[in-house]
DNA sequence: CGTAACGTACCC
DNA sequence: GGGTACGTTACG
């Protein structure tokens, strides 16, 4: 079994022994020295979600803390992954032709990893900006 | 600086 | 919920 991680119901695809490509290889080495890198923008926007009344309400925080802290950075292709070794676009996928305003990568090369999630299935964060808005049109009961 | 791509918002 | 559009980030 050269796979130690697995999967929960994954896709058998013929994954044989990638030789790891040079170019993998020589990306993963070179990520590994940058760690925690600067974001000017990212912590102006922070603290505006902030502002607009996301603080600290439930102990559901300390889960949504940590999915935030690894949801935060921007996650990169495995490399390792069927998807990922694939070298060109299909050019056929909605992906390719919208790419030029979906700027997304093409279908068959997006990295399985990357497709799932940040992590193994957290808080809903898909209504985040629903949240928002219930937050305060739910907030009159308790004042009033 | 230019390009590729991720993450999220927005539309249905 | 899925698809698309946009802003933003990471890298050459
Ligand atoms: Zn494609
Ligand atoms: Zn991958």
């Amino acid at each position: 079994m050269p796979r130690p991680k697995g999967g929960m119901g994954l896709a058998p695809e013929n994954v044989y022994e990638f030789p790891a490509d040079m170019e993998e290889a020589q990306s993963l080495q070179l990520q590994r020295k940058c760690i925690e890198t600067t974001s000017p923008l990212s912590k102006y926007i922070e603290a505006e979600h902030q502002e607009a009344g996301l603080f600290s309400l439930s102990p559901l925080d300390a889960s949504l803390e940590a999915t935030l802290d690894l949801q935060k950075k921007r996650r990169k292709k495995c490399g390792a992954c069927t998807p990922c070794l694939r070298k060109e676009n299909c050019g056929t996928c909605a992906n390719c032709l919208n790419r030029k305003t979906g700027k997304q990568i093409c279908k068959l090369r997006k990295c399985e990893q990357l497709k799932k999630s940040a992590f193994h299935g957290n808080v809903h964060r898909t209504s985040s900006r629903e949240a928002q808005k219930q937050f305060f049109f739910c907030l009159p009961e308790s004042v009033c």
